[in-house]
DNA sequence: ATTGACTCCGTACTACGGTACGGATGTTAG
DNA sequence: CTAACATCCGTACCGTAGTACGGAGTCAAT
């Protein structure tokens, strides 16, 4: 809506970061270096995007190496179609390793949850970490 | 199924990390220092998951603190039902808001491997960040 | 009984992902 | 104009999660 300059100070708090972190995932070539009107640098609503998706991403345990690579997937020159498609097509089979992962941490949660409804205190027997061990049903 | 004595060394293969690995674990309380039979201790399976659960939980983004917090959801003495129930609940929440994350990630992706398949070089025009901001849909 | 592999334990070092600091320069409100 | 505040940039420091090292002890096989 209003086009007024985004410096730095305001690009960090619009994604909820500090000014040296900004800084930091330039070194890092995560984020453009904008060009400078003057000597300050002014930078736009999708570089604030961009950090969000950092910081979504790594919460979702993505490192920032791999987080680089998924925001290069389509953005590099001289890459063709179908080596963007392979990556791409990887990626969303560890997403989807992820996701089935979560599912199972999920249900393993929810019946101790569940447990936790009966009387005596027997929900003390479960043990989360078996959810990758073994195939867990809850009934409740 | 074989009783043999799993020895650090052993676990730690099982569990796919290193020896350290294990003795770091242990010196921040994720994992039990079994009682020694003789002077070299020994180990059992539910040690090798417990190390499996937590590299996993690892790359879902979860720190070391907090897949301590998700093991000792139903382990520590003295915690009510009501409470282990409260926490649980607020785990399975974060755990759905990881999966959601996931999701729209995956959505963001395959629309950009759908448009690796059309003709022109469109797909450039894709930015996986955006999954986050805009509520994207996939027609392919 | 000795050799070689493994264990134990403490301490040091490493990579990753920031966070803090400080001096110089730039920008803006009164 | 100038005081207050922000930006720029380099360098130093920090917490997390391991990884390496080295010396002493242990165990199992030859």
């Amino acid at each position: 809506m209003c086009m007024e300059k985004i410096t730095i100070g305001k690009l960090a708090e619009m994604a909820g970061v500090g000014v040296e972190t900004v800084r930091f995932y330039q070194r890092k070539e995560l984020l453009r270096e904008p060009e400078a009107s003057g000597s300050v640098r002014t930078y736009n609503e999708e570089d604030a995007q961009r950090i969000i998706f950092i910081k979504k991403a790594q919460e979702l345990g993505f490192s920032l190496a791999e987080v680089k690579e998924l925001l290069e997937l389509n953005t590099k020159p001289r890459v063709t179609c179908g080596t963007v498609k392979k990556k791409t097509i990887d990626k969303i089979a560890e997403i989807d390793q992820k996701i089935a992962d979560l599912q199972k941490m999920r249900v393993s949660l929810v019946k101790l949850s569940c447990a936790c409804d009966s009387k005596h205190d027997n929900y003390k027997q479960y043990k989360v970490q078996e959810c990758f061990a073994i195939g867990l049903n809850c009934d409740c």
